[in-house]
DNA sequence: CATACTTGTCATGGG
DNA sequence: TGCCCATGACAAGTA
C-alpha cells in the first residue's frame, strides 16, 4: 500500500513536473506508449530516481561523478535506448526498391470498355508528357527522368536532413512548409485557426495570405469542389481530393495537349510539384501511408496472391497473359526501371530494403516476365494503375471513371498525427522563444487543468544547453556553472527555487556544504582516522544559513562572546559575533553542555570511532544524550540536504529529458518531411515509367492502347500485365476494401 | 505583516 | 536489533 502510494505520488509529481516543464499540453501518452519507454520508465518504472532502491554497490563508481547513489544518472542508458528505438521506428518510413518489369500479355479480346475514347492522345511522347506533367518548376526533374535514377540517388541523398547540428535554412524551411501544410488542410482549419492567427500576428504574415486565399476563394472553389477537388489554401491550386483522382487529373491532362498549359499546370502541380512548391499534408500522409500499406502487403503476400496471382487456370490470367514473344509485344524497355536510388536512400533505416535485389537497377529491363521478386516484395501485387493512376486515362475528366475509390489511407490522418506537428516543434525549430511558444499553445489549450504556471516556464531551450549538461552532475564542483544556469532559470521562474547556485557558490566560498557529497563524507571519515586532520573539516560546514551544524574549532574556542546586543564594539568582536551567529543550535547546546569534542566528530565519525570517542571521556547522561541527538540530527540534516538535492536533480533530469524529446521530435519531423518528399519523387518516377511503358505498347495493328480501356497491373510474380481497365478497377476496389477490413 | 523560500528537525520506514 | 539512510511533514528562520 505504501509503495503504491509512493509510486502514485511520485509518478504524479514527476508527471506534473514534466508537463510544467514542457509548458504546454503534450500528449505524453503518445510518447509513453509508442516509442519512448525510457521516459515512462523514468516516471513510472522502478528505475525512478525516487525509488528506494539503494545502489550501494554503485556508489562512487560513476567515474568520478560523485553523485548520490540514488540519483544515478540513467540518462546515458535511457538515451541510448531511446535513440535506438527511434532509429528502429524509422523503419516505418522505409521505401522499398522499385523495379518495374512490364510486358504486354494480351489485348482485351472483348473490348469490354467502350472504345469511344480516342487513343491518339496517349501515344505518349513521354518526354513531352512529362514536361507537361512536371510543370514549370521542374526543369531539374525532367533531366532527372532522362538521365536516370542514379542521379536521383544523389538528389535524394542531397536532401537528406542533417541528423544533428544546428538548424539550417533548409530545416527551417521544411518546418515552415509543414506548418503551411497544416494550414492547408481543410480539416485542420478549426484546430489551427487560433494558433494560426497567433502565429500570423507574431511570426508569419505569409500564412495570413494563404489563409485568406483559402477563406475567400471565389466561385472557382465551388466548381472545384464539385469536381471533388481540393483547393490548396496557399496557392489556390485545385487538385483532386483523393489520390486516384489525383492521378486522373494528371494523366488525363497529359494527352490533351490542346488544353491551355496553365490549366494543366494548375491541375497537375499539386501532385507533381517540385520541392519548392507547397504540397498538402494530406497528400503526404497518404504517400506515407501508402508506403506503409505496401509494407503491410509485403507481409500479407498470401492475401495479395489470392487476389492478383491468379492460378494458371484462371481465365483472366490465361486470357491476358501472352507469351513474351507474341507479335503484339513490343519489347519495351524501362529505362532505369528500378528505383534503386530509393533503396539506397532509405537503406540506412531499412535493412529489409537493403536486402532487396538491386542488381537490375541500372540495366534496361526488357518487358518480359522476370524472376525478379523485388517488385513483388516491395509493391506486392499492387495494382499499379489503381494505386498510382486513375481509373481512367482518357482525355475528359470524370468521363467514365468509376465511383471514386475511397481513400483507404485518409482515415489514418487523424488528429494525433496533426498534433505531432505542434507549435512547440515549430518554436524549437524556428528558434523563437519557447516561452512564447508555450504561451501560444497554452492559449488555445488552456484547459490543461494544470495550475502550474507553465507559461512562464523557461524550461526549454533558452537554458537547454546549460541545464542539459548539468543536473545529475551538480554534485561535482566542476558542474557548478552549468548547474547554476539551470537553477537560475528556476529561480527566475520562482516556482522551484531550489538554488543550487548559491549552494555551489557556498561550496567554493564558504566551503560550507556538508550535504550531498558522498565523496566528501567518505573523505571525512577517512580523515577522521587521524584526529589531527579534523581541522580540515569544520570549515566545510558553513552553509549559507546560520543553521549550520558545525563550525571551525577556532569559532568554538572563541565561542565565549557577548550576545548580539553588544554588537559593534570592534572588528574582532564583530567577527566573533559573526562566528557565534554561525553556530547552530546544537553547537550552542554542545558548548553549553561542555561537550569536549566538535560536532563534526559527533556527526561524521563512524560508529566504532564514535563510541570509542565517547568512551574516552567521562560524560554525563545528559551529555551523552545530547551527543546522540546531535549526531542523529546532524546526519539527518545531511540526509535531508542530499534528499533535496536529489529531488532537484530529478527535476532537472526530467527537464533535460523533455528538451531532448522535443529536439528528437523536431528532428523526426524534419526527417518525415524529407521522406515524404522523397516518396513524392519516387511516385513521380513510377508514374512516368508507367506512362512510358504504356505509351510504347502497341496492339497487333501497331496502334497504341487506349488508356481508357487498358491499364497496367502488377502480377504476383513481379511481372506487369496489361489488363482491361474494368478489371483493374474491380481489383483496385477489392484491394482498397481489404486494408479497411484489416484495420477494423 | 504576509508570503514564499530555505533549512533544520522529527517520525517513519526500509535495507 | 541497532545503525544508517531516505523522505514526508512540519517548524523556524530569512528575504
Amino acid at each position: 500500500m505504501l509503495s503504491l502510494k509512493k509510486y502514485l505520488t511520485e509518478g504524479l509529481l514527476q508527471f506534473t513536473i514534466l508537463l510544467s516543464l514542457i509548458g504546454v499540453r503534450v500528449d505524453v501518452d503518445t510518447y509513453l506508449t509508442s516509442q519512448l519507454p525510457p521516459l515512462r520508465e523514468i516516471i513510472l518504472g522502478p528505475s525512478s530516481a525516487y525509488t528506494q532502491t539503494q545502489f550501494h554497490n554503485l556508489r562512487n563508481t560513476l567515474d568520478g561523478y560523485g553523485i548520490h547513489p540514488k540519483s544515478i544518472d540513467l540518462d546515458n542508458y535511457f538515451t541510448a535506448r531511446r535513440l535506438l528505438n527511434q532509429v528502429r521506428a524509422l523503419d516505418r518510413f522505409q521505401v522499398p526498391t522499385t523495379e518495374v518489369n512490364a510486358w504486354l500479355v494480351h489485348r482485351d479480346p472483348e473490348g469490354s470498355v467502350s472504345g469511344s475514347q480516342p487513343s491518339s492522345g496517349l501515344a505518349l511522347e513521354s518526354s513531352s508528357g512529362l514536361q507537361d506533367v512536371t510543370g514549370p518548376d521542374n526543369g531539374v526533374r525532367e533531366s532527372e527522368t532522362e538521365q536516370g535514377f542514379s542521379e536521383d540517388l544523389e538528389d535524394l541523398g542531397a536532401v537528406a536532413p542533417p541528423v544533428s547540428g544546428d538548424l539550417t535554412k533548409e530545416d527551417i524551411d521544411l518546418i515552415d512548409i509543414l506548418w503551411r501544410q497544416d494550414i492547408d488542410l481543410g480539416a485542420g482549419r478549426e484546430i489551427f485557426d487560433y494558433s494560426h492567427r497567433q502565429k500570423e500576428q507574431d511570426v508569419d504574415k505569409e500564412l495570413q495570405d494563404g489563409a485568406e486565399q483559402e477563406d475567400t476563394w471565389p466561385g472557382e472553389g465551388a466548381e472545384a469542389l464539385a469536381r471533388n477537388l481540393l483547393v490548396d489554401g496557399e496557392t489556390g491550386e485545385s487538385f483532386p481530393a483523393q489520390f486516384p483522382a489525383d492521378i486522373s487529373s494528371i494523366t488525363e491532362a497529359v494527352p490533351s495537349e490542346s488544353e491551355p498549359p496553365g490549366l494543366q499546370n494548375n491541375l497537375l502541380s499539386p501532385l507533381l510539384t517540385g520541392t519548392e512548391s507547397p504540397f498538402d499534408l494530406e497528400q503526404q500522409w497518404q504517400d506515407l501511408m501508402s508506403i506503409m500499406e505496401m509494407q503491410a502487403m509485403e507481409v500479407n503476400t498470401s492475401t495479395s496472391e489470392i487476389l492478383y496471382n491468379a492460378p494458371p487456370g484462371d481465365p483472366l490470367s490465361t486470357n491476358y497473359s501472352l507469351a513474351p514473344n507474341t507479335p503484339i509485344n513490343q519489347n519495351v524497355s524501362l529505362h532505369q526501371a528500378s528505383l534503386g536510388g530509393c533503396s539506397q536512400d532509405f537503406s540506412l533505416f531499412s535493412p529489409e530494403v537493403e536486402s532487396l535485389p538491386v542488381a537490375s537497377s541500372s540495366t534496361l529491363l526488357p518487358l518480359v516476365p522476370s524472376n525478379s521478386t523485388s517488385l513483388n516484395s516491395t509493391f506486392g501485387s499492387t495494382n499499379l494503375a489503381g494505386l498510382f493512376f486513375p481509373p481512367q486515362l482518357n482525355g475528359t475528366a470524370n468521363d467514365t471513371a468509376g465511383p471514386e475509390l475511397p481513400d483507404p489511407l485518409g482515415g489514418l490522418l487523424d488528429e494525433a498525427m496533426l498534433d505531432e506537428i505542434s507549435l512547440m516543434d515549430l518554436a524549437i525549430e524556428e528558434g523563437f522563444n519557447p516561452v512564447q511558444a508555450s504561451q501560444l499553445e497554452e492559449e488555445f489549450d488552456s484547459d490543461s487543468g494544470l495550475s502550474l504556471d507553465s507559461s512562464h516556464s523557461p524550461s526549454s531551450l533558452s537554458s537547454s544547453e546549460g541545464s542539459s549538461s548539468s543536473s545529475s552532475s551538480s554534485s561535482s564542483s566542476s558542474s557548478s556553472s552549468a548547474s547554476s544556469s539551470a537553477s537560475s532559470s528556476f529561480s527566475e521562474e520562482g516556482a522551484v527555487g531550489y538554488s543550487s547556485d548559491s549552494e555551489t557558490l557556498d561550496l567554493e566560498e564558504a566551503e560550507g556544504a556538508v550535504g550531498y557529497q558522498p565523496e566528501y563524507s567518505k573523505f571525512c571519515r577517512m580523515s577522521y582516522q587521524d584526529p589531527s586532520q579534523l581541522s580540515c573539516l569544520p570549515y566545510l560546514e558553513h552553509v549559507g544559513h546560520n543553521h549550520t551544524y558545525n563550525m571551525a574549532p577556532s569559532a568554538l574556542d572563541s565561542a565565549d562572546l557577548p550576545p548580539p546586543s553588544t554588537l559593534k564594539k570592534g572588528s574582532k568582536e564583530k567577527q566573533a559575533d559573526f562566528l557565534d551567529k554561525q553556530m547552530s543550535r546544537d553547537e550552542h547546546r554542545a558548548r553549553a553542555m561542555k561537550i569536549p569534542f566538535t560536532n563534526d566528530k559527533i556527526i561524521n565519525l563512524p560508529v566504532e570511532e564514535f563510541n570509542e570517542l565517547l568512551s574516552k571521556y567521562q560524560l554525563s547522561e545528559a551529555q551523552l544524550s545530547l551527543i546522540r541527538d546531535i549526531r542523529r540530527r546532524g546526519k539527518n540534516k545531511m540526509a535531508a540536504q542530499n534528499c533535496r538535492k536529489r529531488k532537484l536533480d530529478t527535476i532537472l533530469n526530467l527537464e533535460r529529458d523533455v528538451e531532448d524529446l522535443q529536439r528528437d521530435k523536431a528532428r523526426l519531423l524534419r526527417e518525415k518531411v524529407e521522406f515524404l518528399r522523397s516518396l513524392r519523387q519516387m511516385k513521380q518516377k513510377v508514374q512516368s515509367l508507367y506512362q512510358e511503358v504504356f505509351g510504347r505498347l502497341r496492339d497487333e495493328n501497331g496502334r497504341p492502347y487506349s488508356p481508357s480501356q487498358y491499364a497496367l497491373q502488377y502480377a504476383g510474380d513481379g511481372s506487369v500485365l496489361l489488363i482491361p481497365r474494368t478489371l483493374a478497377d474491380q481489383q483496385a476496389r477489392r484491394q482498397e476494401r481489404k486494408p479497411k477490413d484489416r484495420r477494423k
